[in-house]
RNA sequence: CGGGACGUGGCGCAGUCUGGCUAGCGCACCUGAAUGGGGUUCAGGGGGUCGGAGGUUCAAAUCCUCUCGUCCCGACCA
C-alpha cells in the first residue's frame, strides 16, 4: 500500500511537490510565491552552505553582509543591470508612516549596493582584489514559481570581487565556476555541464556568464550556479576607480557568482524515485537511521539497548537517529524515512539480537544486507561511499542517455518535443536564431561549451557556417 | 494582464444541476486495547455553518448579484 507520492511517469511536476510536501522540506506560506523552508529542508541547505562556504574560504574569499534595502536610484545606474532587474524588483515606498523621499528597493540581487561600497573601500591595487561572499534572501517577483526552483524570496550566497585586471577577473570568474562544478559533482552528486551563456541568456550587466547545468529526470535542463564576469560594468557605474602601481587610475573589473537553494531542487529532480528523495549521503543531514523492530509487549528494552550500543559506534562520523516511536509501525517508519531520502536505514529485531547482527537497507537500491554487530561502523562508511558514488553514476548515465547529438532541424524539433535533455547541435551564433528555435520549440540555449573540439558544420535553423556545437534544452 | 477551473473541519473531496432531514466521507488528530521484519487492526471520541457581503424565499452550501482569494495554462525568470 503506498500513499502519498505520484509516480514520476504519472505526472512529474506533481511527484516533486508530494516528493518536498512528503519529506518535510518545505511547505506552502500564506504569502504568493514564497515557501516557508521547513527544518528538514533547511538543514540540507546548511550542510550545503558548510561545503561551499568552506571552498570560498579556502579561494580566499571572506563573508560580509549588506543591507536588505537598496535605494532605487542605485540599481538603475548600470543600464543593462536596471533593464533586467526592474520588473522584478519589489519597492518599499512608505516607512514609519510616511512616504519615503527615495523608494527604497529589496535588493533582487546586491551588485549595486556593494559597488557602492567597493567604491569607499578601493583606493589602491594594493587594496585589490577585494574577495567578499554573502550569504542572504534575494526578492524577485515572479509571475510563475515553484518551490525552490522558482519562488519570490529565495536564499542563496552572492560572490562579489574586484580585481586589478580583465584577466585576473576572468581567471576568478572561472575559478568560481569550478567550485560550483566541484560542489555539484562531488557532494551533491549531480554531474554538470559546464559553459558559457549565450549573450541572450546572460545576466544582465555582464560581460559574460558561466553556468553549470544539470539535466532533471523528466528530461529538463536547470542552471544550478552561475558565475559572472562583470567587467568594468559596475566600476564604470559607481565610478571605481584604483590608482595602479605607476600612479595611474584605472577602472576596476568585477566578477559575481551564485547558486541558491534551487540546488535542493535539482538534488530532487536529479536522485529521487518513486518512493520519495533520494539524498547523496554527503549531503544528507540524517545519513543512517535505525529502527527497531519489536515483537510483543516484552523486550524492548534490550532491543533499544542493543541499538544503542551500535549506533553509539557511529558516533562522530556518521550522522544517525533512533526512531523508537512505539505508536508507529516498522513498515509506516521505513516509508516515512524513505520519503525523507535517508540514505541507509538499519533494522534491529529479536532475530538480529539473537545472531548479532543488524540489517541495513540501502535508499538507493533498495538492497538488504547483514551487518555482523562488530562491522557496522566500517560497513556503514563504505556503504555511504558507494551510493555517494553510484548516484553520481546513475545521473551520469541518464544525461548521457539523454543528450543527442543532432544535425538538422527536423530532428531537433522531434527530440525536443520527444524523448528531451540536452541537444548537440551547431548555432551560427546569431541571437536571431537562437530567438526562432526558442519560439518554434521552446528550447534554448543551455550553454556553450569552453573548449569543443573544432568541429565544423552548419546551423541548425539558418544553415550558415558554424564553427562549435552549443547545448540546447527545455528549461526550468 | 489574457484563457480555464475552484473555494465545504488540518488536508483531500461528496453534496450545488433539481433549495427542505441533525452537512457527509476518506486521511490526519485524541483515548484505549491488541499488533509490530514494508504505510496494522478494532472500539470510542473531538473538530466545520459551507471564502466574504448583499439579495430572492416559509426555507439557501445549493438560486441571483457583487467581491475576495487560490490553482492550472500562456507572456518573464537564480
Amino acid at each position: 500500500m503506498k500513499k502519498g507520492i505520484t509516480k514520476r511517469s504519472e505526472d512529474f511536476s506533481r511527484w516533486y511537490t508530494d516528493v518536498i510536501i512528503g519529506a518535510r522540506l518545505a511547505d506552502y506560506s500564506p504569502v504568493k510565491g514564497c515557501m516557508v523552508i521547513r527544518p528538514n529542508g533547511y538543514s540540507l541547505w546548511e550542510k550545503m552552505q558548510s561545503y561551499l562556504d568552506k571552498m570560498f574560504k579556502e579561494t580566499g574569499h571572506e563573508n560580509a553582509y549588506f543591507p536588505l534595502l537598496i535605494p532605487e536610484s542605485f540599481l538603475e545606474k548600470e543600464a543593462e543591470h536596471v533593464e533586467g532587474f526592474a520588473p522584478e524588483c519589489a519597492v518599499v515606498t512608505h516607512g514609519g508612516g510616511k512616504k519615503l523621499e527615495e523608494p527604497l528597493v529589496i535588493r533582487p540581487t546586491s551588485e549595486t549596493i556593494i559597488w557602492a561600497m567597493f567604491k569607499k573601500w578601493i583606493m589602491s591595487y594594493r587594496d585589490l582584489p577585494l574577495l567578499i561572499n554573502q550569504w542572504c534572501n534575494v526578492l524577485r517577483w515572479e509571475m510563475r514559481t515553484r518551490l525552490f526552483l522558482r519562488t519570490t524570496e529565495f536564499l542563496w550566497q552572492e560572490g562579489h570581487t574586484a580585481h586589478a585586471t580583465a584577466e585576473e577577473a576572468e581567471e576568478e570568474t572561472l575559478r568560481m565556476l569550478n567550485v560550483y562544478q566541484t560542489f555539484a559533482q562531488d557532494y551533491a552528486a549531480i554531474p554538470v555541464l559546464s559553459g558559457r551563456k549565450s549573450d541572450r541568456e546572460k545576466f544582465a550587466g555582464a560581460l559574460h556568464t558561466y553556468t553549470i547545468e544539470a539535466l532533471m529526470q523528466d528530461g529538463k535542463a536547470l542552471q544550478a550556479g552561475t558565475s559572472h564576469n562583470l567587467g568594468q560594468n559596475f566600476a564604470k557605474a559607481f565610478d571605481v576607480t584604483f590608482q595602479d602601481q605607476h600612479g595611474k587610475q584605472q577602472l576596476v573589473y568585477a566578477t559575481s557568482w551564485g547558486m541558491s537553494t534551487r540546488m535542493i531542487g535539482a538534488l530532487i529532480m536529479t536522485h529521487g524515485d518513486d518512493q520519495g528523495l533520494v539524498l547523496p549521503p554527503r549531503l544528507a543531514p540524517l545519513q543512517v537511521v535505525f529502527i527497531p523492530i519489536f515483537k510483543g509487549k516484552e523486550g524492548h528494552g534490550e532491543i533499544l539497548s542493543y541499538i544503542e550500543k551500535i549506533a553509539a559506534s557511529l558516533d562522530g562520523e556518521i550522522s544517525y537517529r533512533v526512531d523508537a516511536r512505539e505508536e508507529y509501525t516498522p513498515g509506516w517508519k521505513f516509508n516515512e524515512w524513505e520519503q525523507a531520502g535517508v540514505p541507509i536505514r538499519i533494522e534491529a529485531g529479536p532475530r538480529d539480537l539473537q545472531r548479532g547482527q543488524v540489517v541495513a537497507v540501502r535508499r538507493d537500491t533498495g538492497e538488504k544486507i547483514n551487518l555482523p554487530e562488530d562491522s557496522v561502523k566500517d560497513k556503514v562508511r563504505e556503504v555511504l561511499d558507494e551510493i555517494q558514488t553510484l548516484l553520481y553514476r546513475r545521473a551520469l548515465g541518464f544525461r548521457e542517455e539523454n543528450t543527442t547529438k543532432v544535425n538538422d532541424y527536423g530532428t531537433f524539433q522531434e527530440v525536443v518535443s520527444g524523448q528531451g535533455g540536452f541537444i548537440y547541435a551547431h548555432w551560427c551564433g546569431d541571437p536571431e536564431c537562437e530567438d526562432q528555435i526558442k519560439q518554434e520549440t521552446m528550447a534554448t540555449i543551455r550553454c556553450i561549451p569552453l573548449e569543443s573540439e573544432v568541429d565544423r558544420g552548419v546551423c541548425v535553423r539558418c544553415g550558415n557556417q558554424s564553427d562549435e556545437r552549443v547545448y540546447f534544452a527545455k528549461a526550468y
